[in-house]
DNA sequence: GAATCCATGTAGCAGTTGCTACATTCATAT
DNA sequence: ATATGAATGTAGCAACTGCTACATGGATTC
């Protein structure tokens, strides 16, 4: 016998390794039990229902994310749009963070249709982009701040819709030609 | 009685404006026979099953799309990458076509999950995108042309993540800030 | 040693899913 | 007029869904 805040835990860590692994592809309780290696009776004990379980596990992985971001510019450094551009692509294509992205779309798919949890999920997942960037861009008005901040995120989750449709190759590739973009011809 | 074709015909143009309007949430055989007024019994004589069913409403929303996007950029007119990129900004955020692309990240990600029929459909419509970009693109050199095009297709489609995830105005002044990407601080 | 409570297993319910067997109507061809 | 085939309705099956009632084990407490 193990507590259940143990197990919690566990069970919360196993599910965010199987999502990042599998998508939110099979996600009924029974497959989430397997995959934790517990039975789907367990799962309802240690959560409320369903979108607890899945929101503990999202929560999880949004705080990994969220680690792997925070070390990609110094602290307090602010760039121009184009190298934040640049800099936050060369990331998120890296083959650790790769998966992430991939599970955000999803995630923001699920939101886009309404399934619980994931329009909170995705708006707090979201706001901490557009708060990752903003504090990383080097522009004094507020607003274009805030609407350059939100076409540099759209750049970069637009990486992982790349990703899915046409692989790992082409979304890299179009990460580096970031630096073509401004180029005149 | 009306003839299976005709009836197929109209099945699917009334299925196409129902996933634009209802996104991929509620795509159950009753639901979607609802939708097109018919029994779903008979949706699955004119359609061998729910997969051609989703396939034939999905290229007919391709088709659509492609039409609208099409009118956007002048024949053979070529831009750089930025002025391109604007251009595709604005088109995108636009009300009429905002819903098309709220469903193609929903298609993506069902593409990304493996389920059928979103894989090919997917595959084929990002091609469609990538294309286009291309054809409109002033470089000369072919791979850096086709990574700059992808890089462009993954901003405007993550304008469509920023909409789902935070309302078309923050997504519309994205569009509108990419003017600001290329400017020195 | 009895009582209590937390952790776990077994079994199943009611609803939804994709799909199908079977029966029936209707139009046309002979 | 009758036969034939296409179009449509009725009913339901088997699998899966989220969730729950109930029973049982083992440890802890008095």
């Amino acid at each position: 016998m193990v507590s259940r805040e143990e197990q919690r835990a566990r069970v919360e860590a196993a599910l965010a390794a199987h999502l990042l692994d599998h998508g939110l592809a099979q996600t009924s309780l029974r497959e989430l039990a397997r995959a934790a290696a517990v039975s789907d009776r367990m799962l309802l004990y240690y959560f409320a229902d369903k979108a607890e379980v899945l929101g503990c596990a999202a929560q999880r992985i949004a705080a990994d994310l969220a680690g792997h971001i925070g070390e990609a510019v110094g602290e307090g450094e602010r760039l121009a749009p184009l190298a934040l551009l640049e800099r936050a692509g060369a990331l998120v294509t890296r083959a650790e963070i790769r998966p992430y992205m991939r599970l955000w779309v999803q995630m923001i798919a699920a939101a886009g249709r309404g399934e619980a949890p994931f329009p909170a999920i995705a708006e707090a997942m979201l706001a901490g982009f557009l708060a990752w960037v903003e504090a990383h861009l080097a522009i004094d008005e507020a607003a274009d701040r805030q609407a350059v901040a939100a076409m540099i995120v759209a750049a970069v989750d637009g990486l992982a819709i790349i990703d899915i449709g046409r692989g790992p190759d082409l979304a890299a590739r179009a990460a580096r030609a970031i630096s073509h973009l401004g180029r005149p011809r």
